[in-house]
DNA sequence: GTCTATAACGAGATAGAC
DNA sequence: GTCTATCTCGTTATAGAC
């Protein structure tokens, strides 16, 4: 069973991912867990806390989800792997990613929110990059360029599908990153 | 001179530019402005008609300086102008896509800006496979999603970018799919 | 660890004077 | 067309009882 923090991150991170951190509260937190705002302020100081510990979590589990990113034998099995990483968000979750959100309203969120937003994209970057230097043997630098575009336009993909409620845009997108891979 | 109408909606796209719809205040416009909150609703009733506004009048600028789609000779230069012209608003305006930011808080919208938003995107692959049909043939079904393609790794390009206050993850992003083209 | 109560503030919006 | 004044409500956050 999960404790009350983690229930309170877990409603926080949904809201987040469909509405932007300006756009719940506490409160929108307290009655989905089923007690009070106040008492969400005892887990969590302030709203900024939340933001940190839900963005640390996610990247945190989204990077240990995709394993070793040396093992792959080829560059076409460690995309496959990253891209449904991505299309379950918003398959399984009907949801974006959370950095996606964060990402975008980046200019109004508190620091530190913001500066792990873009630890996300970091260790993402260096995620894919090894995978691509592993199973490729490319170079780094080609590596970490690759990198950056594949999850820049898995990003995009997910808001244009979700804005135009059509999964295929992503499932386009998906494809081609992945054939590009060889 | 642009009247106070225009004003309005000038500061308002750059606040959402920079911190979402719900990351800005009517208070906040009109602070810039230099007029009160309250005039602020003689010109735009509700929030939502000012999201309402600003998208459309984005929309209608940026799908008119693209100019008409049906004119390039070839796939690259429609490619190398449509990416310039997400390529200022990091570099010219140091702001996201307005539509970037209201498609990752899309679920925490008005109904009728989400609307719009959807618009933008609509139009916006409308534009870009006309250009692709028009200059190297394509079939339809395949200019369509070429379009949502690149649609979507700028927009992705453009939050991965300022997140990481690193202008060269677009301009990568940029030339592969320029080149991609041929 | 959760509650009630409350503070202190900002939000969206309206009424009516000028 | 802009102002002041006001309303109502939501927001973040704290104090202190249970």
């Amino acid at each position: 069973m999960s404790d009350k923090r983690d229930e309170i991150l877990d409603v926080a991170e949904g809201l987040i991912r469909t509405s932007g951190f300006n756009g719940f509260s506490t409160r929108d937190v307290a009655d989905v867990v089923g007690i009070k705002a106040a008492s969400v302020h005892y887990h969590f100081p302030t709203k900024a806390d939340i933001g940190v510990a839900v963005t640390e979590r996610y990247t945190d589990r989204f990077i240990e989800a995709l394993g070793d990113p040396d093992r792959f034998e080829d560059a076409r099995s460690a995309l496959t792997l990253y891209v449904d990483s991505f299309r379950r968000a918003l398959v399984r979750d009907r949801k974006l990613c959370l950095c996606a959100v964060l990402g975008a309203e980046i200019g109004g969120l508190p620091t530190e929110v913001g500066e792990h937003t873009r630890i996300f994209f970091e260790r993402n970057i260096e995620w894919l990059g090894r995978a691509l230097i592993a199973s490729s043997g490319v170079s780094p630098a080609r590596a970490k360029a690759d990198a950056a575009h594949i999850l820049a336009a898995l990003e995009g993909a997910l808001i244009v599908s979700m804005s135009l409620g059509d999964r295929s845009v992503f499932d386009t997108v998906g494809k081609r990153l992945i054939s590009l891979a060889g």
